[in-house]
DNA sequence: GCGAATTAGTCCATGACATGGACTAATTCG
DNA sequence: CGAATTAGTCCATGTCATGGACTAATTCGC
């Protein structure tokens, strides 16, 4: 066909051969050729190329089981031959974690939080930089590393990379994805970095490995101290115009009246968080709720039971539970998680949340309400799939 | 390439070639080469084969301006070969639009609402059906309809087609689109048939045709005496599990008790609604807000000037800006587009409505808030859209 | 332990397709 | 009226996928 629009079908029968290849781990030719439907020779043209290219591996050793005939050589997707990084910036901690090319971690590692607010935030980062490059030094250098993405606690625009707001990092408006791209670049090394927040990260980790998997459409609930949400839809994580979407702490409460961080009156947040309902039972009860070092609010709650505690959860509960039916009536799930120190929270709380989420519910059939299963690395695990998404997206893996 | 693969790749340039010839309108062959980029021969295969299908005609007595040179052969995309229809079952009326395969409308009729309660709802899509199937006659038959789109003032399912509650029709649980279909299968007519509601329609007609052209993240609030809503992300109507997405009208407002008609209590519906504020003017004044013959009811408070009503209309407004605000936290677009009778709110309503939604704006700028400028065609409009688009899906078209 | 059966993988001839350049056709312009 | 220009077709070439023939390397039954 000599020309441009020749090679298109090639590549696309590769990228066939490549997904079967990476879903359905090492096969045959022949096998390959059956799962995909294309022809013997096609394949093992495609895979002879894949070959010289690295990015396939045949494993010589390895057999196959039999039933006899020829014994098959395995190919391989050669998940060495290139990394992404995952950055959770949260709050009283920052991770770390280096994932192959199938997104299977190789590296973790966990720092106590700096306080970033006393640090320039290019400070912060280019250190997180430095200590990635140490650890990819083990692995093959930085020249392997195909994307990073980073979770980070506080309201993120995904299409700039910027932090606009992190009360917990004490960070605004901060331009995450450039400085760390910059950091990268002045070790060498350009690779996309994708930004989220800890919800939406949260969300992808849970949909895609987690307590929602094969649902299309599911919302999640994410508390960290603040109140969040995230939405897929149809499959697909919505972002909104500038990325914002599911901004539920915010959301006016009629009759609420108490400031919020964001600078305005009423928030959802102000009734709803850890923080709002350890106030309200300080102030039924007279006494302080302790918090033990970098414990969540809502955890520390948990461990008593004087009714003040009952009481405030509940109403905080049944608020929660009414944003949320405004996020459900707008986005219509068939599941809604519960994420962050939410899942930790008293139980009067979730019994709350629960019930007035079903009792506001317009479909056939209420939402059905389940915890996260991947519990607080649900967001560093996002941020792995949200790299491996990436680099696959600019064909870089 | 002998084989199944081989074709893809004709199939992929011809839907190329038809689209460019849809959107550019009649093209040389030579004029599509450079438009689509593929070589001259290439195209002319493809417009050949088009031609003897019929998909494209030659227009051999027009002419292209020319700057000297051999005259091109205009070839333009066959448009009266294949027909779609549009449906809006609305309040006080029934409105038919047929259009032609490039959504130019044909025919478009108009008939009075009848008291559909009174008549099995198969009946009454049968005569639709009827009319239909006489439109069509004078174009060369049921057999160039291709699909049927169809808008109705309720609360719909668009995966089973079915309406799941429509009180200003008196339906409750109808399939739609089985009895439509079905009544299409009783005279040779097998097309798929997608149904969406009122508010979905007419975003769609606003966004592609509309106020909302090239907006990527809008969503546009409905009142047709009950209030309900629709939202576009990414380009991509949002539906939810189970097609109820935006339904904003049953969202509860905190602190609000008043019985709504879907059986609960509190509903933002039964504040910020046309009816909800006649009550309230009427409970202030004593006097009965008078309606015009099918008009509605917001038209007919805005037609009043008395202090009372601009106090009730402004206090709807701020509710419906609230509720507004929590969709506009939730999905985070761009631009709000005010349609259905929400145009002819008073004044003060719609001051108070964009007032609220500014003050709870999280993002750098707030959501636009415009009027819809097609009034109260865009439902049918969105309709026809509707129907092209699932015509071009299944390949019919 | 040996041939038949079986499965994997390659070779090869064929057919579809896209393409660039040569070539013909039908104009306009000077 | 011929040169320049543009449209469209013809043709040789190269890429790609494919099915069937063929070779290779096993297991299984006897």
């Amino acid at each position: 066909m000599g020309g441009q629009e020749a090679s298109a079908l090639r590549r696309a029968n590769t990228r066939v051969v490549v997904e079967q290849l990476r879903e359905g781990g090492a096969t045959s030719r022949a096998g390959l050729a059956r799962d995909t439907g294309l022809a013997k020779q096609t394949v093992s043209t495609i895979v002879a190329a894949l070959l010289t290219d690295g990015v396939v591996r045949e494993l010589g050793s390895v057999r196959a089981e039999s039933g006899g005939g020829r014994p098959a050589v395995l190919v391989a997707y050669a998940a060495d031959r290139a990394f992404v990084a995952a950055l959770e910036l949260g709050v009283g901690r920052t991770r770390l974690v280096i994932a192959d090319a199938l997104g299977e971690p190789v590296q973790t590692q966990e720092v106590p939080h700096e306080p970033h607010a006393a640090r320039p935030a290019a400070k912060v980062l280019a250190d997180v930089v430095a200590r990635l490059a140490q650890v990819m030094e083990g692995i093959g250098g930085l020249v392997l590393l195909r994307a990073v993405g980073v979770s980070v606690t506080g309201l993120v625009q995904p299409t700039s990379g910027r932090c606009v707001l992190a009360p917990n990092l004490g960070w605004r408006d901060v331009p995450v994805a450039d400085l760390l791209r910059r950091a990268l670049a002045r070790r060498g090394c350009d690779v996309p970095v994708v930004v989220r927040g800890a919800a939406q990260s949260s969300l992808i980790a849970e949909h895609r490995e987690g307590a929602a998997t094969g649902q299309r459409d599911v919302v999640l609930l994410f508390e960290d101290e603040g109140v969040g949400a995230a939405i897929i839809e149809a499959g697909r994580l919505l972002d909104g115009a500038d990325g914002t979407a599911g901004e539920l702490g915010h959301c006016a409460w009629p009759g609420a009246d108490a400031r919020c961080g964001c600078g305005r009156r009423g928030c959802v947040e102000t009734l709803a968080s850890g923080p709002a309902v350890r106030r309200a039972v300080e102030r039924a009860t007279g006494r302080r709720v302790r918090r033990r070092d970098g414990e969540p609010t809502y955890a520390a709650l948990a461990r008593r039971d004087d009714p003040e505690v009952a009481e405030a959860a509940a109403e905080a509960g049944r608020v929660l539970g009414t944003a949320a039916s405004w996020l459900t009536a707008v986005t219509a799930p068939r599941m809604v998680v519960l994420s962050g120190s939410l899942v930790l929270a008293p139980v009067a709380l979730r019994t709350a949340l629960v019930q007035v989420l079903c009792d506001r519910s317009l479909a056939d059939a209420p939402p059905l309400v389940v915890a996260g299963v991947l519990g607080d690395g649900a967001a560093v695990r996002g941020a792995v799939l949200l790299a491996l998404d990436e680099a696959r997206r600019v064909r870089r893996l």
